[in-house]
DNA sequence: CACCAGGCAAGTA
DNA sequence: TACTTGCATGGT
């Protein structure tokens, strides 16, 4: 019954395998991506990270420096840019005020007060707490975003009118709080995402949840 | 040409 | 409280 999400878990490694999250080479650079994300495709963001690692400025302290406009320009290539270069610079006043721009530090505070703290940046909803918190900190926390939505509504296992939080207890309700299951339950979703479940091209009868050998529900 | 991509905040009624 | 709209590039 509610063991649903264990087998479905099991069901997405066994087909996708392990998917290597976050792809960056730090935290932070995992924050600029989650910032820079979106709503928009991951290969424009990445052009905007290499864009200033480039530059020389991939870092808290370089970019706590650098203008707006500069930033902006910068990042153009993620789309929204400058409400992005807004975000990065609202979550670094918030990163050094508040820890000195250390995610050592960061990681000392419990996951409950930390999101707390990361919605109150002007910029950072659920979805960019809850990557921050699991990719960038460490913490057990799970993602939800437009594909686990997506998913979840296909296969009738939430309700149109589920918000936010009732998603994420769709899956924290039944699984052990691990931030390893987490990590890789949650960049699955977004391969079967991307690959079966897109939104005016879906490959339902391709999806490996569809597979009536061994089904999860 | 239309539609979409790992959201969020501000405005409106 | 519950919708709607603005933000913008780059790929299919």
């Amino acid at each position: 019954m509610s063991r649903k999400p264990g087998a479905i878990y099991r069901k997405l490694f066994s087909a996708f395998g392990p998917q290597h999250w976050w792809p960056a080479k730090s935290g932070f650079e995992v924050i600029l991506g989650a910032i820079l994300t979106q709503n928009t495709n991951w290969s424009n963001v990445e052009k905007a990270l290499a864009a200033l690692k480039q530059s020389g400025n991939l870092s808290a302290d370089k970019l706590k420096r650098m203008p707006f406009k500069k930033l902006a320009l910068l990042i153009r290539s993620a789309g929204f840019y400058n409400l992005k270069a807004l975000r990065v610079k609202a979550f670094l006043k918030f990163f050094f005020d508040s820890y000195h721009g250390s995610l050592r530090r960061m990681r000392l505070v419990d996951k409950h007060t930390l999101r707390d703290q990361l919605l109150g940046v002007s910029g950072i909803g659920p979805e960019t707490a809850d990557s921050i918190l699991l990719y960038a900190l460490g913490k057990p926390v799970f993602v939800v975003d437009a594909y686990t939505r997506r998913i979840l509504l296909r296969h009738r296992l939430i309700k149109a009118e589920d918000n936010y939080a009732a998603i994420q207890d769709f899956f924290t309700r039944s699984l052990k709080s691990d931030a390893k299951v987490f990590n890789e339950y949650h960049a699955l979703l977004v391969k079967l995402g991307k690959d079966y479940c897109q939104k005016s091209k879906p490959k339902c009868k391709l999806c490996p949840l569809n597979d009536q050998k061994t089904t999860f529900n």
